[in-house]
DNA sequence: AGGTGATGGAGAACCGTTTCTCCGTGAGTC
DNA sequence: GACTCACGGAGAAACGGTTCTCCATCACCT
């Protein structure tokens, strides 16, 4: 070991104030080279256990702390990943509005976490300097807008981008999304087989890719089964306009005697309306609606509820993501290996690799003539292990 | 203008395959120098408008992207915020396991984004290596528990540190609380004046300042008052053990004829508790919850509720933090101005700045005898303006 | 004609790492 | 005894911006 504990590098012997100690500090304390100390510290190079632990012991003592951005620049990985969440009206983004966002985006943050990568929070309309200043290593975007300009600038530039809901005309990595269609599907069976003669629906004005997808398999059903469909819309994020919607589902001359809420809100509110009609639930109107909310568990009666799974949701797509960064760097072969149940997946230049995951259908009273069995029922089997 | 068009700078002519256009490829195509480029896009620097504008052409058909991070290693600005939310049992962090911390980081990140920052959330738990390896340029943190070790670092390796929640042994740059103890007086008085003869307390058993100061103040006004204290106290993350106190506090000989949930679930449970006991609310049970849901608007009765506002917090959170960021680098002074009430802040070495935000009453049926009025009473003059 | 000031812009250091290249040294080999 | 290797580690070039310093040039003034 040579003696080099003097001046190594370019740092002016005058100023410098005591700040954080740098790679050189340590570098001249422990008597070796940067390279030593950026090897030792890093499990990198060929070094004798020795020299590790003592570079190791110094760094300590000096309370060493790398520099993220230093490291980010020379290596190209922040290990940061941006959260791009959607915004509705004036509020910046919706994030809690529904369960929905905040169990998936907790799951999310948790999943990144677990593999040393840490969440970037970013609404959608945020300006674009604030994130276009951000070094990230990837992006999950939650249900993109078609032709969304973000996804394209980003997809662009090379930054890996992965979409909670298959997303309409946005190039995206890869994307995640429940069977919408499934789900839907096994709701109206759920209900027919428990004597539901006219189904209605309470859904969204909104064009994202749930509300359509949801819709269309409502629509379709109808028209396989003969049944003139029975729906009402609302602006989704206007949490008044539920209840006014949910009264007008009600009052209509051919009301239903089943009804499907597609959103959290619908529960309460078509209660609250079958209430004022003199309708018993489930008496006199089946109810289920989609919600991750448990409040569902205790109300009167206990309303039957289809849960996205949202946390699943965010850990896929968090792996996905993650994967596609560590993985191959450039190409079309994102590395989607043994992650989950993926119904549909394809390769080349097709469409990007997406991984439909199941719903769950928690039934409860709210849709069941006579209550007989309380027991979880999911509309399909859902595969076994993982949150 | 002299023509520079030629290699400028170190970058080898040969290799480099097609990838993001570089400030000094910019600089190149618009013959200039570097220095130049970036004054132009950054408004920096004496330029005529002409080269300005033809610079940033120039950049903007280049689709030139500033690295991030070398901005950030020179500057030492990342224009990032963490917020360290608290860790609960096994589950990563409880962010939306109350409404307070939803309603409250939604509030933060749309306040911080404002100016300019984005936020990324970053559980307390997380290994060590992960947070430290993000250039943070200052962090909220969520009610920290004393000594907290990581908030010392922080604050050791100078980086601002602001927390919601007045902190018990922490060095913070500031911090932001509710007045608990005038909350809680507040509410006590009111159920008095509706005709509670003994309030009772639903508290937590963690050792946080809200619940620390919330039950001292309850247990102080009952030694001023002379009412023996009625309380249970229950795991306040343990969503199932909330009903089991609940009904503990009614089971009791001595059971109060009011009660104040500090929980927001406590609403639902002692609601259900009552129910069992065949206890009517208003009329033998008044019932109060600290809460941010509006559920209970709706239950039968709905419940009086106080809301810690977290909006308010996490935006005010969030402006002292960056002001101390943006401001006086070193030093104690925080330039806390303009902002808010604060009706307790000390300056030199003693503790640090704090800042207490009022709560708000929203009176429903569930605190009344007879329901007279039912308009919103903060419990104390609240300021004008802001969110 | 020389000084002066404003204007426009170039040069180069620097931020703090990582990493590629290469070098000295001592032990084993033919 | 010259050669080869493995070992341990040093040097220095990036990474891609920002910013401090300084230099032409030219008009204007005395």
């Amino acid at each position: 070991m040579t003696a080099a504990a003097n001046q190594s590098g370019r740092r002016p012997t005058t100023s410098r104030r005591l700040e954080r100690a740098g790679i050189r500090d340590v570098a001249a304390a422990a008597g070796v080279s940067i390279t030593t100390v950026s090897d030792a510290l890093n499990g990198k190079g060929r070094l004798p256990d020795e020299t590790r632990s003592r570079v190791r012991e110094v760094a300590e003592r000096l309370g060493y702390r790398p520099s993220a951005a230093a490291r980010t620049l020379r290596t190209g990985r922040s290990g940061l990943i941006g959260l791009t969440v959607t915004t509705y009206g004036e509020e910046p983004f919706t994030f809690t509005e529904f369960a929905y966002f905040a169990e998936m985006a907790r799951a999310a943050t948790s999943a990144a976490l677990g593999r040393g990568y840490a969440l970037v929070v970013l609404p959608a309309s945020s300006r674009h300097d604030v994130w276009s200043n951000i070094a990230l290593d990837g992006t999950v975007v939650i249900d993109p807008p078609d032709q969304d300009p973000l996804v394209s600038e980003l997809y662009r530039s090379g930054v890996p981008v992965v979409s909670d809901g298959k997303p309409g005309n946005c190039p995206v990595t890869a994307w995640v999304d429940n069977d919408h269609e499934a789900a839907v599907l096994g709701i109206l069976d759920h209900l027919s087989e428990a004597g539901a003669r006219r189904i209605g629906l309470l859904t969204g004005t909104s064009t994202d890719t749930y509300t359509r997808l949801s819709t269309d398999a409502y629509l379709g059903w109808c028209h396989k089964v003969g049944q003139e469909p029975v729906y009402e819309t609302y602006p989704a994020h206007d949490p008044a306009a539920g209840a006014v919607a949910a009264d007008r589902l009600l009052a209509r001359p051919d009301r239903p005697d089943a009804v499907y809420g597609l959103f959290d809100p619908n529960g309460t509110d078509l209660l609250a309306a079958a209430r004022r009609y003199g309708l018993r639930v489930p008496d006199d109107l089946l109810l289920i609606c989609c919600s991750e909310s448990d409040v569902y568990a205790a109300t009167e009666p206990p309303i039957t509820t289809l849960s996205l799974k949202p946390r699943r949701i965010g850990t896929t797509v968090v792996n996905l993501l993650i994967d596609a960064i560590e993985g191959v760097d450039s190409g079309t072969g994102v590395d989607v290996g043994r992650l989950f149940p993926a119904r549909y997946r394809t390769a080349g230049t097709g469409p990007p690799p997406g991984t439909l995951m199941p719903t769950e259908l928690i039934v409860r009273a709210s849709s069941q003539r006579r209550s007989t069995r309380t027991t979880v029922s999911p509309p399909r089997p859902r595969p076994a292990g993982e949150a």
